[in-house]
DNA sequence: TGTTAAGTACACCGCCCTGTGTGCTTACCG
DNA sequence: CGGTAAGCACACAGGGCGGTGTACTTAACA
């Protein structure tokens, strides 16, 4: 057992230890929950001791914030960089994600701490206001009547998809982006 | 000791412990959440030997699914039946819900549980499922062109404004009803 | 070659959790 | 009065959890 796998760079598997822990929390925490999920269970998975997880992370509380960092979904990556689209197509295509897409593990963590002043719900209350403001400044290039209100009711649509596929086991968000063409013409017809 | 406090009754404290107990459930799994209030805690909340609630309730799991068949929040049960309001009126009463209401527990308990054969996320989908039936029965009545869409439209309105309530820690329902009411009218002039 | 950083293996601690077993007390009701 | 249903007090089992201590191994690098 002392010839263990190497990776591309020559070096010994166990190298990397803080991506592949990293990788199990996106995995085991979508699919159980961060409650569900012991730390045991995810150092096994991510086939690191125990003693790594805990020189890489002070805690489970900091792994799970940095968890919640690392998770940089579509929406705020690249929809609203592309150019080839129209600022009114922009704003649809963030309702446009996959049905494989894990849902919004930033409402799944506010719920599952309930702790509003754990690391990990501050995130997700930026995040949350961070999705707002971009989908404000989208607004804004569409020619909305009031960029800071369209943009309000597009997050809270997603977030209502979210929320509404997770409890109902179906996907919510055709529903979503239908209400937001409605609204999206609605705001920019009001400026004609 | 023996000399307990009675009730209106004149029957002993100790009788109606069920109650107790669900009255218990309903504050701390609001204020706590599921997972995070033992059954410890919750017995001596209610004032409740341990023994007596295992005998009322299998388990936790049945206590749980127990505590949102109980609670019926003002969405279902008074909204839809106030005749002193117009159609329009009453689709966006639902949305005029106190601040103090607790945040609508179905969702967090879909969250929290993380089981979709759990007996309460059962119930969460049907309530879920029974409140957007209600809203499509009123948008008809409303003279709405797709009273089914609409319906499931203002569902997934409410499911935003509760989810974004819990992660922001600020009022979204003001924001849902101003989304609804251009849907609303949307929807009704497209009948006219 | 020797040092050091990174990781491993594994036992272990204390805590809290759900759930039970046992024996006792009280109130109601025929 | 006596029986019975409801509840109480309390200890305890069994397990999972987050987290630590200790001693060892390997790979990179100077």
């Amino acid at each position: 057992m002392t010839e263990l796998e190497k990776g591309p760079t020559g070096r010994r598997r166990g190298r990397g230890a803080r991506e592949r822990i990293l990788g199990a929390s996106r995995q085991l925490f979508r699919e159980q929950g961060i409650n569900r999920t012991g730390m045991d269970q995810l150092c096994a998975e991510a086939q690191v001791s125990k003693r790594t997880a805990y020189q890489h992370f002070t805690g489970k509380d900091e792994l799970v914030a940095e968890y919640l960092r690392q998770f940089d979904p579509a929406v705020m990556s690249g929809v609203f960089d592309r150019t080839d689209l129209t600022p009114r197509e922009r704003l649809l295509a963030a309702f446009d994600i996959p049905p494989t897409t894990p849902l919004c593990p930033y409402i799944g963590a506010a719920v599952e701490l309930h702790d509003p002043e754990h690391p990990a719900s501050q995130y997700a209350r930026d995040y949350k206001k961070a999705v707002a403001a971009r989908l404000a400044g989208a607004a804004r290039e569409a020619g909305a009547a009031d960029p800071e209100q369209l943009g309000e009711q597009l997050a809270l649509l997603l977030d209502g998809a979210a929320a509404r596929t997770r409890v109902l086991d179906a996907d919510a968000f055709p529903t979503a982006a239908a209400v937001a063409a409605v609204l999206i013409d609605s705001a920019i017809r009001a400026t004609a």
